[in-house]
RNA sequence: GGGCAGGUACCAAAGUGGCCAAAUGGGGCGGGCUGUAAACCCGCUGCGGAAACGCUUCGGAGGUUCGAAUCCUUCCCUGCCCA
């Protein structure tokens, strides 16, 4: 078994904050000498069980701690998930079935293991005791903490000063995730940096039911693809972890230079001395950005695909995009033999939402046939003759037109 | 309970009887440049129509008017102040 010193050098990697550090060596000496793993939490909503890789930044430090041998607790919130958690805008939430919860969580368990070891993850569902909690025991519960101090949070505070509202329940969030502490016996607790504030809590909660007070520890937040947002569903500049590899390496490929580096630094093994290398090198002149991108891309396919997959992916797109050849597999639609209107077989087929925006894309040059530009809106393609035509929509969209 | 200010398109926000399918910014989409980079530049961005034009939209319902996002009634929602 590591030294102590050890762990938390490999555990502090990455990491924004660990509060506080001396606990944290403290609690891992104590594991040590009583031969008792940490208990580490993480909590996860129930309501979006697609993993994307800024999920990754914290399911790889729920690795590192499952190397050392430690416990790690994958926590669905599927009571928390009714009240959606504040941070960030979201709203009430519908309250979800039981079925659409068990559905969701065998989706995390589909996606978390390519991270994860099956073998020494517990997943758990924060119902289990939030949900016996009684009228009595919430109001005792919320008798522990004082409105000023949780109007403290950030987004509340930002939120009550623009006027923006904020509901009864949502102020109830952060002591509900705080007594998933309590209940765990949680040693450690990991999330975001936007999750701080609920992470405190949960120590002072603990102390308040006379546990020791969790040690919290947070991770970046992975801006999204657009650079600026963190990653999310929501504002669709993410990665998913399921999706397929050429999707994958080629969001990546469309990331912005400096992104590139702090994909590498937060979604990699990769060292920062080397990274920081190649940076000044990238700089210089002495690498193509491009390159190092692409190795990028590859990596992150290579983890949740495989390398086979991985070098697939990246020969494909420089096929597509560079040499400009038609991907090796494109969507199939067939097509009655007859003379069609282009525009018309778009709409029904579903490229396009409306008639009206399929129009638009063809007079501004984004449709092509063969190869061949098509900017009437009147095209008619006559599948008597033809057997099999390519159609590109726009940059990314290729599809194969067949007779039916 | 009382008073005040609000609710406009994906988001923010202007518009207070016709010139409004609704300024502007962001986002998105298409094109150009390129490394499918980013940044930048150009265009588009309710629906139907080749077009002319038509249709539906400004919290909900109803009304006034030749004509309503704009005026009135009522209901719902949000914020602020007072109690």
């Amino acid at each position: 078994m590591k030294s102590v010193e050890e762990q938390f050098e490999y555990l502090k990697k990455g990491s924004v904050e660990i509060i506080q550090e001396n606990e944290l060596k403290q609690k891992l000496a104590r594991s040590i000498k009583e031969k008792k793993p940490l208990k580490v939490k993480a909590g996860f909503d129930p309501t979006a069980p697609d993993i994307h890789l800024g999920h990754t930044v914290l399911l790889r430090k729920m690795k590192h701690f499952q190397d050392l041998g430690h416990s790690v607790v994958f926590l669905i919130g599927d009571f928390t998930g009714l009240i959606g958690d504040p941070s960030g805008r979201s709203s009430t939430r519908p309250p979800m079935t039981r079925e659409e919860i068990n559905k969701n969580a065998e989706t995390y368990k589909a996606q978390i293991f390519k991270i994860l070891d099956h073998k020494k993850t517990i997943i758990d569902f924060n119902s289990r005791w939030l949900g016996k909690l009684t009228s009595f025991d919430i109001i005792n519960l919320t008798a522990k903490y004082t409105v000023a101090r949780i109007l403290e949070r950030d987004d509340f505070s930002k939120r009550l000063k623009t006027g923006q509202p904020i509901s009864t329940h949502e102020i109830l969030y952060p002591l509900m995730q705080a007594y998933d502490s309590v209940a765990l016996e949680a040693d450690v607790e990991l999330g975001g940096t936007d999750q701080k504030f609920n992470l405190l809590v949960g120590r002072e909660i603990q102390r308040e039911f006379r546990q020791e007070p969790q040690v919290v520890m947070t991770m970046p937040l992975l801006e999204g693809l657009d650079g600026v947002e963190k990653m999310s569903k929501t504002l669709d500049n993410y990665v998913g972890i399921t999706e397929p590899p050429g999707e994958i390496f080629g969001k990546i490929m469309s990331v912005s230079d400096p992104l590139m580096f702090r994909y590498y630094e937060l979604l990699t093994d990769e060292s920062l001395s080397r990274i920081e290398n190649w940076r000044k090198e990238a700089k210089e002149g002495q690498v193509n950005p491009k390159d190092l991108k692409s190795k990028l891309a590859r990596t992150i396919v290579a983890d949740f695909w495989g390398e086979k997959e991985a070098e697939k992916a990246a020969g494909e797109f420089e096929r597509v995009f560079k040499k400009r050849e038609l991907p090796s597999e494109m969507e199939e639609i067939t097509v009655k033999p007859a003379e069609v209107l282009l525009l018309d077989l778009m709409v029904d087929k579903n490229i396009f939402p409306s008639r009206r925006e399929a129009k638009r894309v063809i007079r501004q040059g984004g449709v092509y046939l063969d190869g061949q530009r098509i900017e009437d809106i009147q095209f008619k393609i006559d599948m008597k003759k033809e057997s099999e035509v390519f159609l590109k929509v726009g940059k990314k969209k290729f599809y194969k037109i067949k007779k039916a």
